[in-house]
RNA sequence: GGGCGCUUAGCUCAGUUGGUCCAGAGCGCCUGCCUUACAAGCAGGAGGUCGGCGGUUCGAAUCCGUCAGCGCCCA
């Protein structure tokens, strides 16, 4: 390709389609259990399938690059790199969606049948599920398309169903009555992540509860022990005081609870009170999950519409009374005053009765979480209710040895404890909604024997009386229940297939910690379950994606940035490095909604970069082959040395990067060697060596095309766009190490060479870059800009530089020579002093005024002469030499011995210029 | 109420087992350059008592304690 049709910039729009196509095309993502078993190692990601009717967000984002970089990597390093890419039913999310269009026509799902709502989600998901996936593909994701899977197909839908009935065979599933989140308009039971609490700003009330007559004793003793909210009643009785954020539960009350060890209820425990309005009377029993110090330290138990009130009456025998109705409305148990008023009325009514009779002890204003359907936003009630759950305490055990004994790790580690501690204390898991969309539970109930069973196929007769008057359950099961089979599932499971035996178990998870309960946790027991081992060695938990404020980006906020607009605006590669670059292990990313602009500009300014080093490449390396770097071995210069030499660091510190998903260290360590050494350093030094007569021509071209090539590969995981395409235009020595002919994505991981290690070529270009500095920055003080060319002098000779070409020094530091002096000229001048003691002298008459020099060189005395202060004072320290190791000791030695050094020319300088004293 | 995390330059963040990346990068800012790869660039520069206090140590941004502010999770 000739110089002139590459752009000056580089066009993502024009590439990227292009290069998607050819990846795709040439089967690049695809990965084979026969290539397994046929002695390839295998590295294995599942996508965190999104949900199927969603658009890409940046936590996709950002969690798909992170994917993307790993297998990439592990592509290129040989491996058989799968990356399982799918989507998720996510029942809710989606019924929802549908039900709101059918909304739009005033209908509800029930005045359809089940099988035509569900035909009508299915036509939804066929209509917007490609969609994602197309994102996907739009920021570079290399997933192994073909294997593409939804939560709801045939083969994983057989996975659940036999996951379903092993475990109810197992004796963990079971059926019970449980409190569980309740949406009174969607009419559902909600996982805990589906019930979102928000904070907000409500009441809290305290009421009266008068004791049963023939307790005045028990009250009198408990006044002497302290508690001042028992007291009495216009009419003379006894009473208790409880809080309670929701009064009209009251009326479902069964009990009132103290802590056992509280000596202030002690005498009270056994005794009763006459519940208001309800007109029964209730027990006050001891708990120890009552908390002393909260309220009054007397609760009321409400066991049919509280989660803890539920366990409480478990525990002490309490009766379970249920007030509400399924859409939140009193109910015939409430007394008839309230029957059939919604909830919030009800709350007004109940309030003003108990002020009518006198025991609405006071109200406080009160903050605190109410929790809320995320998809309607209704007010999530608390219900009693019969759903399915699962066992979760036997599952538990194996998933937690496992990561004791770190056969799952987690990055960063501080989730390990997360997990460890939520696993101990386990609960059972709610897997029923009342949804039309999901996974229907294969469980089906005889009419004639009521009998119940689990089939894995559906039935035509009961198993226990033979009868055929089934009816499945109507519910179907939550979300996560088919997620949590995820890993492998989507190979075939519980078929032995080969991809099974090939893939699991995978190797990395990379996801939110939001769902580290919901979804890491629970696959890594199901992993144990039904595999015999964890489904992934490390689980990477990155940070959440805020806005310039730190608000969590989301819909409602309007503060979101769209990957795709970036995708379009800057490039996939652009808004992939800015992310990668930008993310700290498990660390929070802020950007900018406001200013995508300046937000992305680091990503998008470097993949420019990279573009113009590519370009110059093209440019300037002519069209004779390119020999390879072992044919110039014998033939190098000094700044080819060190290029070598720092690409060897640079290639040992990303492999060690990305192994501890350390993202945004790969992405400084590249972006140091390719801009900071390479684009800087190196292409400055070599630009007179490729013209036609360049000095050692040959070697010069077969490095640079050698380290471009190197960094296309090494940068290629992490913006793999432009590096695939510059891959295509550029001049290389073909050899096999590159894999002749193949694109970047196919083409090899660079090894570490330590033959190109070279210290002292290091040592003396630093040297050079050093001294570069120096004239560079007493021109820039003196103003002599770059247009004036100066002589410099070395004083007492450039012994340091012996291997440095004639000229490179002149070209670079932009000097019309240089010269080796013996001391000083005597004429008017700058001067600096290198950390090795060499002098530099810059003439400048008429420029330089000797007054400032005088006061530089009293400036840089003093400098020195403090930090040597601090050196002398840790030499002179016994315990520092003694105690700190030999090498650095050594070091402040070294140091000691440079700073004397030039310490003794900046006071010479100092006296030559007249300011000595 | 319990647990966890964060606080370093104007902004966003690095800083691995204490000592050569020890005070850094990117963006922004100032100065000078359209030097035939790149102005989305180059060169030079300003800017931080590493949240406060106390401790451990020969030595602390780094380890310990404590206080303050911010955030997250569980209940």
């Amino acid at each position: 390709m000739s110089a002139s049709s590459l752009p000056k910039t580089f066009e993502p729009s024009a590439v990227e389609d292009r290069v998607r196509r050819m990846w795709e095309e040439g089967g690049h993502f695809g990965a084979s259990a026969a290539a397994v078993k046929g002695g390839g190692e295998p590295y294995v990601i599942v996508i965190p399938p999104p949900n199927v009717t969603s658009v890409l967000h940046m936590g996709h984002g950002l969690n798909n690059t992170i994917q993307d970089v790993l297998i990439r990597w592990q592509r290129m390093r040989g491996k058989v790199a799968l990356w399982v890419p799918g989507t998720d039913h996510a029942g809710i999310a989606t019924q929802n969606i549908v039900e709101r269009q059918l909304a739009r026509t005033g209908r509800t799902r029930h005045d359809l049948e089940r099988r035509d709502f569900e035909r009508l989600v299915w036509k939804h998901v066929e209509a917007t599920g490609d969609r994602i996936i197309g994102q996907l593909k739009a920021i570079g994701c290399s997933c192994d398309w073909d294997r593409t899977r939804f939560t709801l197909d045939p083969g994983l839908s057989r996975a659940v169903r036999e996951m379903f009935v092993r475990l109810y065979e197992d004796g963990l599933v079971y059926r019970g009555e449980y409190i569980i989140n309740w949406c009174p308009r969607c009419l559902t039971a909600l996982s805990n992540e589906e019930a979102e609490g928000a904070e907000a700003e409500g009441s809290l009330w305290r009421l009266r509860y008068p004791l049963a007559a023939g307790h005045d004793r028990a009250a009198h003793r408990s006044r002497a022990a302290g508690a001042q909210t028992v007291g009495t009643l216009a009419d003379g009785r006894w009473c208790i005081t409880v809080s309670t954020t929701r009064p009209e539960t009251m009326l479902g009350d069964t009990g009132v609870a103290v802590h056992p060890d509280d000596p202030r209820y002690a005498p009270l425990v056994g005794t009763e009170v006459e519940l208001p309005l309800a007109g029964r009377t209730i027990p006050i029993v001891a708990d120890g999950h009552v908390s002393p110090d909260f309220g009054t330290g007397m609760v009321k138990v409400t066991p049919a519409h509280d989660p803890n009130d539920f366990e409480i009456a478990g525990r002490a025998g309490l009766d379970v009374v249920n007030v509400l109705t399924e859409t939140g409305a009193m109910n015939a148990n409430a007394p008839e005053a309230f029957r059939g008023v919604d909830r919030f009325v009800a709350r007004r009514l109940v309030l003003d009765a108990l002020r009518a009779e006198g025991l609405l002890a006071g109200t406080d204003p009160h903050v605190h979480a109410v929790p809320r359907c995320y998809r309607c936003d209704t007010v999530v009630e608390p219900r009693l209710s019969e759903q399915w759950f699962v066992r979760m305490q036997p599952l538990a055990e194996a998933a937690l040895e496992g990561a004791r004994e770190g056969a799952v790790a987690f990055s960063p580690d501080r989730w390990t404890k997360v997990y460890a501690r939520w696993m101990e204390g386990i609960r059972d898991w709610c897997i029923s909604r009342q949804l039309w969309w999901g996974h229907r539970i294969p469980v089906w109930y005889c009419r004639d024997c009521k009998g119940a069973m689990a089939c894995r196929e559906n039935p035509e007769a009961c198993e226990l009386c033979g009868g055929g008057a089934l009816e499945q359950d109507p519910d179907v099961l939550d979300t996560w229940f088919s997620s949590w089979l995820w890993p492998f599932s989507v190979f075939g499971w519980p078929d032995d297939s080969p991809d099974l035996r090939a893939f699991y178990p995978g190797h990395v998870l990379s996801t939110a910690p939001e769902i580290l309960f919901f979804w890491v946790a629970r696959m890594i027991m199901a992993g144990y379950r039904a595999m015999g081992e964890a489904p992934f060695a490390r689980v990477y938990l990155h940070g959440t994606v805020r806005d310039a404020r730190g608000r969590k980006m989301s819909k409602s906020l309007g503060n979101g940035v769209d990957p795709l607009e970036v995708v379009a605006l800057y490039g996939a590669d652009a808004l992939r490095f800015t992310l990668l670059a930008g993310a700290g292990v498990g660390a929070d990313i802020r950007l900018d909604h406001e200013d995508l602009e300046a937000t992305f500009a680091p990503g998008r300014n470097f993949v420019n970069k990279l573009w113009n080093t590519g370009r110059f490449a093209v440019m300037s390396v002519g069209d004779d082959p390119i020999p390879p770097l072992a044919d110039v071995r014998s033939d190098l210069a000094l700044e080819d040395r060190w290029i070598l030499s720092r690409l060897q660091r640079a290639i040992r510190r990303v492999d060690c990067e990305l192994d501890a998903f350390r993202m945004q260290g790969a992405a400084e360590a590249l972006r140091d060697f390719v801009r900071g050494d390479f684009a800087d350093w190196y292409l400055e030094s070599v630009k007179d060596r490729l013209r036609p007569d360049g000095y050692r021509r040959a070697a010069a071209r077969s490095v640079l095309a050698h380290v471009l090539g190197s960094s296309c590969r090494l940068l290629h995981p992490l913006v793999p766009f432009v590096t695939e395409e510059l891959w295509t235009v550029l001049p290389r020595a073909e050899t096999a190490e590159a894999g002749e002919g193949r694109p970047l994505v196919a083409a090899r991981w660079p090894t570490p060479d330590p033959d190109s290690v070279d210290a002292e070529a290091e040592a003396e270009f630093g040297r050079f870059k050093e001294l570069i500095g120096l004239v560079r920055g007493l021109r820039k003080e003196y103003g002599v800009g770059e247009g004036g060319r100066v002589v410099i002098h070395l004083v007492g000779g450039a012994s340091g530089f012996a291997n440095l070409r004639g000229g490179l020094l002149e070209r670079l530091a932009r000097i019309s020579s240089l010269e080796s002096t013996a001391a000083p000229p005597g004429e008017a001048g700058a001067s600096a002093v290198l950390s090795d003691g060499t002098e530099l002298f810059i003439p400048l008459t008429g420029v330089v005024d000797v007054a400032r020099e005088v006061d530089r060189a009293r400036g840089e005395i003093e400098r020195i002469e403090n930090l040597l202060e601090g050196i002398e004072a840790k030499l002179a320290n016994s315990k520092f030499l003694t105690r700190a190791p030999a090498a650095v000791v050594e070091r402040e030695r070294e140091k000691l011995a440079s700073c004397k050094l030039q310490l003794t020319k900046w006071k010479r300088k100092l006296t030559s210029l007249g300011g000595g004293e």
